[in-house]
DNA sequence: ACCTAAAGGATAATTTTTATCCTTTGTAAC
DNA sequence: GTTACAAAGGATAAAAATTATCCTTTAGGT
């Protein structure tokens, strides 16, 4: 149970009774969706409203508190935004882990292809996790 | 104007106008959202239903003969389906280009640090276009 | 302890997507 | 070319997802 009413206030967030619980919920569970974050909230706030955690959601994206994994042919998952990485998604038990790539040979390849200028990359890796194979 | 029919029926799906148009509308504008898709059908079938462009998508789908892409902080985007490749999204002018990358630099480092298997790579790098930088 | 802007809860409204139902049509068989 | 029929289209209702509203409560500064 860590407490995350520093890191909520940096990011110019009040730290509530809610947000703290969301910040542990991302945290124990590294990525989840809107429908179960709302279910594992209900467990500790009986009359918390959906509204609540939409609300809640998108402020925290705008205040870069946490960020959004779209997921191919599913829902967005959220995190607490953490040092950049890669995403590996289970296409049997929909598992998302973290994973540190190096994209420079990416990087250099659009460099010599194109004049595109790159600010960020989002790379989604979809396959069979080790426990399920 | 390209004649789609018989791709589509390759694809187990009947060529009607709406869908030949829609095959059109995918390739001429390259990548495009379920909103600028049915504007643009409107200009050729004035009384087209959007639940026609949602069943439509959501069969071509289905079948492949579409695919989906999901863009960070917008709306998914289609096209026809075609060899496999990366995408570069413009966040000025929202443009979507394709471009062919080598994955094997990532394949292989996933390789060494999990056990992993995967089957599948999105890959979305957004920054400035050509155009607008 | 007090003040106030911000946040929460309840719920309405809006937006997005899907389902239903009836009419029309693409296409295969004759 | 005609026929037959499953599938597709259009209109619209229904459902699901997201946002807005309004009033009450509260976090955090003074
Ligand atoms: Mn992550
Ligand atoms: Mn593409
Ligand atoms: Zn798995
Ligand atoms: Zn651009």
């Amino acid at each position: 149970m860590i407490n995350y009413t520093d890191e909520l206030r940096r990011h110019n967030l009040k730290a509530t009774p809610q947000r703290l619980a969301i910040s542990n919920a991302l945290h124990s569970s590294g990525h989840i969706n809107i429908d179960k974050l709302y279910e594992l909230m209900l467990k500790k706030f009986n009359s918390i409203s959906l509204a609540t955690i939409y609300k809640n959601i998108n402020l925290m994206l705008e205040n870069s508190y946490i960020q959004e994994v779209k997921i191919p042919q599913n829902k967005s998952v959220y995190e607490l935004t953490k040092n950049y990485h890669s995403h590996l998604v289970c296409t049997k038990c929909e598992e998302v882990e973290d994973i540190k790539l190096n994209m420079n040979p990416i990087l250099s390849e659009v460099n010599s292809n194109s004049n595109f200028e790159i600010s960020k990359t989002d790379v989604v890796l979809s396959g069979i996790c080790k426990d399920c194979q």
